[in-house]
DNA sequence: ACCGACATGTAAGCTGTTACATGATTCC
DNA sequence: GGAATCATGTAACAGCTTACATGTCGGT
């Protein structure tokens, strides 16, 4: 159900086709939806249905048939009701909390090893975020409030990812220090 | 496959039934599965078959018989070997931060609600994080470094949530300045 | 008399990932 | 010649949630 609503979101922006959607899914952290054709795009068939969203085909001379869709009225009003709708909470699987619940099974060296490989991959994806809220502006910036949002947004992403690293290099000392 | 990791970790602190498994998930944010009946007896019926846990049943006179799971030599060494393979990367669904994105089409007085609620849910979850934090030991402490660990990965939890609630009440009293 | 905790399990359905399948165009 | 991008879709499977189903015991 949130992902037609994302759809509706991006569509309220501009009319993209499957495959811009599947871009843009990928390319934000915000949108939690890998890219996925199987999920895009039969989700836009059943908005479709819904008359959430209107379809143009447009026939190239060569390659496939590029589908466009339109966001209609009812589809607008739809999104809106959702933004009303009240928050969920961040639903956070961390799975390497889990794995350092037993960890103390492990030898000092291998749980170092550990928390090393986890602080570098979580660097690596902090540079990853970073690069993601410089890219010029691919996002849609039609009021100064919603630059603000898409601006804060970004900030909550990079400062998960510092806390995060911040929290392991500390663990990582302390445990040495153990 | 990491809820069966997950659940001879419990069983590598103490036998247990697939009861009191599903209350030490429930309990702890760490272990994401949300003490689910079906998953956890048919993860515990999967390990006995791998022969990774040995099962004791006890009868009582009344009641349902009672089925004690213990793990086995070979399930140490399978959660052993989990322990050493490399971290995944939290997996966050931040569903309001979608929200978010296309909030700009609220009304001031509606994104000012919407961000109000937001606040109040983190605000309560942190609670729960923190009294989840104080209470005494229902979990394994068996040296001073899984003491340390324990403490740190409740810590994480904590500032999790104690940044989100600063990121929105900063992001409500600046939305309220546009 | 009813509710919650104890204790086990099954069924249906939604969500999500990975891989398969096709075919043109552009860049190296 | 091969890889990446554009562009659409399907199939199989894994993960997870909700609800159903049954029955005892202790407390209010």
């Amino acid at each position: 159900m949130p992902l037609q609503y994302a759809i509706l979101g991006f569509l309220s922006w501009q009319p993209l086709t499957g495959y811009d959607l599947k871009k843009q899914f990928a390319a934000w952290e915000t949108f939690p939806w890998s890219g996925n054709n199987n999920q895009i795009y039969t989700a836009l068939v059943q908005l479709h249905r819904a008359a959430l969203v209107s379809k143009e085909v447009e026939q190239p001379e060569h390659g496939p048939a590029r589908k466009v869709y339109t966001i209609t009225t009812a589809g607008l009003a739809a999104l809106r009701q959702w933004l009303l709708s009240p928050p969920e909470l961040p639903q956070v699987k961390h799975l390497f909390l889990a794995q350092l619940a037993w960890a103390d099974q492990l030898a000092p060296e291998e749980l170092d090893e550990l928390l090393g490989v986890y602080e570098e991959e979580i660097y690596v994806k902090l540079l990853m975020v970073q690069e993601q809220a410089q890219r010029p502006s691919d996002a849609p910036q039609r009021t100064p409030r919603e630059r603000y949002l898409w601006a804060m947004i970004q900030q909550n992403w990079r400062s998960f990812y510092e806390h995060e690293l911040a929290w392991v290099r500390q663990v990582r000392q302390e445990v040495q220090a153990l």
